[in-house]
DNA sequence: TAACAAATGTGAGCACCGCTCTTGACACCT
DNA sequence: AGGTGTCAAGAGCGGTGCTCACATTTGTTA
């Protein structure tokens, strides 16, 4: 019998980190060419070209092109989620209404700084693609419970204004959808300001994705920066902060 | 010289009757594979295929795949078009609010049962395609206008409780945008409620996309229909219907 | 140090794509 | 009947994802 032979899982890597370093060469030319082409113009030939490298070559690091897609996905997850973070740490934690006002601007500003990555991630599926939810969903939902923190930190706090809307009734089977989610994530925040929480996740993302995605037309806005604050204002009133 | 020769406007159409039924039948199948594997994957030979003629006969009628997009594009926004507008004609002039209610089920009601077309109206733009707007604006802004309609028509009718939210201002930048809107479009609504009327245009469509797209992930809501409901009738409250 | 085996690169090849061009057949209208 | 314009066909160009047999490099081990 083998000894415990090439013992895989040793300490460290005199090639792995070579082929590691391809990996991520790879993954930056991606990111280059998804900005340049589109998600769907993405080429794991160009990419080998650019790599310096034969087309074939590309497959003993990436299993497919769709396996790039799911690294790029991952990469542009985590980018987005590190720069939410940042934004979100820069603010003191009991800054309820600033911290949601900074997520929403780094979305944003990352969106329009990247605007295929932002595709990528929330634009239309790729079709023929479906992203490995085992390793997509945790970074793909950083920024949604980042969110949902600051409104449970909010609320414990007493700074939820709920009087905002009170006319709004939450019908039953939706009471249970969010009574799941907040026994999931252990938040306090009753279910009614848990609803309005989704319109503002919702409608951050449909405000950025308009303007990323040109809905808005070359001409309609000039002050794009003042509309999005101004929204971002009104969905403050809309969830109490 | 020759004379007025071919007489393109002539009445009719022994040859460009059979023409457009070929175009249309090219659109048809085109919708088809739309919905089967998406905008990029939409390709001319295999729509040549399932017409029964060889790859380079459609490009007597269609001139380029881009072309193809375009008809399609203007063939979805005319049929979201219509579908919005039959379900807004359906209640009274003065029921502003289930006018708006209408509206906005109508385009999630579409949405979900064209998800392709849906995605190539208000999802990831097409790389490397430019809608040429000429064609396709007007057919694009049908929605927005007839949103725009309801608020005018209830601000007109003194329908708008402008309580909702009377802390945010409008910065004045915004507000230039704003009113040129008012003008271009003839609508009587100040510029804070016009502000709110954006909002809600960005969130209904934000928040369809989400459904659409598959952002909400498989198992978080199981009760969608009520959850757009419940959004809806928040955004009801936020521009005073 | 020499040899071996795994990791890596190569190039040909398959089937598909959008698109262009030439050729030949057909239908219509004067 | 003849001229004119429309149309289908097919070859061809350069691109794509992906596979495979083969050659080369490289780390490790004897």
């Amino acid at each position: 019998m083998d000894h415990p032979s090439s013992a895989a899982a040793k300490k460290s890597t005199p090639r792995e980190r070579a082929r590691a370093r391809t990996v991520a060469d790879i993954i930056r030319l991606g990111r280059e060419h998804l900005a340049l082409h589109g998600a769907a113009g993405l080429s794991l030939r160009a990419v080998a070209r650019d790599l310096g490298v034969v087309s074939s070559a590309v497959y003993r690091y990436v299993e497919s092109r769709d396996e790039l897609l799911t690294l790029l996905l991952i990469d542009a997850y985590g980018e987005l989620g590190d720069e939410v973070d940042a934004a979100v740490d820069a603010l003191p934690e009991d800054d309820y209404r600033g911290r949601f006002l900074a997520l929403g601007r780094a979305v944003r500003q990352w969106a329009l700084r990247e605007p295929a990555r932002y595709a990528l991630l929330f634009g239309s599926p790729v079709p023929g693609y479906q992203a490995p939810s085992e390793r997509t969903t945790e970074p793909g939902t950083r920024v949604i419970y980042r969110m949902v923190g600051i409104f449970d930190a909010a609320y414990r706090a007493g700074a939820l204004t709920a009087e905002a809307a009170p006319a709004v009734v939450v019908p039953p089977a939706l009471a249970a959808d969010l009574a799941a989610i907040r026994g999931e994530l252990g938040v306090a925040v009753p279910e009614p300001e848990l609803a309005k929480g989704v319109l503002a996740w919702t409608s951050v993302f449909g405000a950025v994705s308009f303007e990323v995605f040109g809905q808005y037309g070359p001409d309609t806005f000039a002050a794009r920066d003042e509309l999005f604050e101004h929204q971002l204002e009104v969905l403050c009133g809309i969830v109490g902060l």
